[in-house]
DNA sequence: TCTATGATGCGAGCTGAGTCTCATTATTGT
DNA sequence: ACAATAATGAGACTCAGCTCGCATCATAGA
C-alpha cells in the first residue's frame, strides 16, 4: 500500500478473493462436520478444506472461534427463531419457544457445543466470542415487556434476563442430560419449565392476582 | 494369592502402606496448588507431589477425578455446609444458603472447576464422578419438603430439583461472569435470587395465597 | 536375611491446540 | 508477460492429557 488506491472497485488491499474463498472453505468443512456429528478438531477441519492447519488458524485464531462463526452461520435469526410467536405478547409462551429453540440448536450441534464450552470455559478471556445466541433470543423473546414493566420495574426485567441467562443454556441442558441422567428430551422439556417458571414468576410479582 | 488369610490384621494384598502414602502425596499436592490459585495440571501435580506423572495416573484414571477427589476432600459434607439454617424449616432460606456455599466454593477453587467443567463436558460418561456436591445440598436444602409437598405432589418437588440442578451449579456462575461480564459478587447475588424465585414459586403454586 | 512381586521411575509415543519460520505459490497491478 | 507481494504449505516445536513398556527398587512375608 501507499502508492495510491488500487484501480479496481474492490476492497482495499490485496487478494481479497482468494482468502474469501479459503476463509469459506474452511467453514463450510466445519459446518459439515458438525452436521455430520463428527467431533470438529482443527486436523480434521484442514484436512476436509483441503487446506493447511495452518492457513486454518491465520483465519481462525483458534478452534473456539471457527466453531462459533460456523454455527452462527448456521443459525437462523432470533428473529426467524421465535416467528412462530411474532404476533404474541406473552413473554411466557415467547420465553418458551426461544428456550426449545436454542435447545435443539444444541442438542443438533452437541459436539461443537461441547467443544466451545470446554475451549472458553478454560479462558474466559476468550469467552466473548460467543454469546451471541443465549442473549439476542432472551431480549427479543422479553421484548414486550420493554414498553411494559420494563418501564415500571427494570430491575425486575434485568434479573429475569440474568435468571434466563442462565436457564436459556446449553450449559442446563447438559447438567441435566450428564450430571442428572435424563434423556435430551426430557431435559428440554425440564428446562423449557425452568424457564417459564421463572417467567411467569417476574410477571405475578409485578402484578399480583 | 489364594494359600491363605495374612497374618497381619491388614488390608489383603501388597504394599499398602505404601501406595496409600503415594495416593495421599498427590491429592495433597493437587489440593494445595488448587488453594494457591494455580492452574492444575497432572505434569504440576506430579511434580509438587514429587511422583513421575506416570504414577499419578496410576492412582488416578485421569486428571478429572483426582480434582474431584482433591476438592471432594476438602469441601464441608452438606450438613456442615448448611449448618446456619438447620434449624430452619423455609426451603427458601435454606436453598439460598446452599446455593451462596456452593458458590463461594467454585470461586475459590475456580481454577479446578474450570478445568473439571472442561474436561467433563467433553466426556459425558466420565460425567460420573462429579455431581456430589450440587445434588447432596440441594437435596438437603430441600429436606423440609419431605414430609410436605412431596407427599402431596411429588412431582413438583422433583421438577424444583431439576430447576435448581441447572441454577445451583458452577456453570451458573460461570455463565453470568464470562458472558454477562458481572463480577463474581453481583454474579452470586444474581444467582441465589433466581434458585430463591424458583423455590418460592414452587412454593406459591402448592399454597397459592 | 533373602526373594518374589508389587510400586515406581523413566522415557518414548500419540493426539490436539497453538505458534513460528521459511520456502512456495498464486494473484494482481502495471 | 512480469515482478512485487500476499497467501499457503510444510514442518518443527511447546504443552497438556494419556498410554505403554521396561528397568529398578522397595517391601512384605517366609
Amino acid at each position: 500500500m501507499g502508492t495510491g488506491e488500487p484501480t479496481t472497485p474492490q476492497a482495499s488491499t490485496g487478494r481479497v478473493n482468494q482468502k474469501l474463498r479459503t476463509r469459506r472453505a474452511i467453514l463450510q468443512a466445519a459446518v459439515e462436520l458438525m452436521r455430520s456429528g463428527h467431533e470438529v478438531t482443527m486436523p480434521e477441519v484442514a484436512k476436509a478444506a483441503l487446506v493447511s492447519e495452518a492457513t486454518a488458524y491465520r483465519h481462525f485464531p483458534d478452534l473456539v472461534s471457527l466453531l462459533q462463526e460456523a454455527m452462527a452461520g448456521q443459525m437462523p435469526s432470533p428473529a426467524e427463531a421465535l416467528a412462530s410467536v411474532a404476533d404474541s405478547r406473552d413473554p411466557v409462551e415467547r420465553v418458551a419457544v426461544a428456550t426449545e429453540h436454542l435447545l435443539r440448536t444444541v442438542l443438533t450441534y452437541q459436539g461443537a457445543t461441547r467443544a466451545m464450552i470446554a475451549g472458553t470455559i478454560t479462558r474466559p478471556e476468550s469467552a466473548d466470542a460467543r454469546p451471541a445466541m443465549r442473549f439476542g433470543l432472551i431480549d427479543l423473546a422479553l421484548a414486550p415487556l420493554d414498553d411494559t414493566l420494563a418501564a415500571t420495574d427494570p430491575a425486575a426485567v434485568r434479573q429475569l434476563k440474568n435468571d434466563l441467562a442462565v436457564v436459556v443454556s446449553a450449559e442446563a441442558l447438559f447438567a441435566l442430560t450428564d450430571l442428572a441422567h435424563m434423556d435430551p428430551e426430557q431435559a428440554i422439556v425440564s428446562v423449557i419449565r425452568t424457564a417459564s417458571t421463572l417467567t411467569r414468576a417476574t410477571l405475578d410479582a409485578a402484578a399480583p392476582r
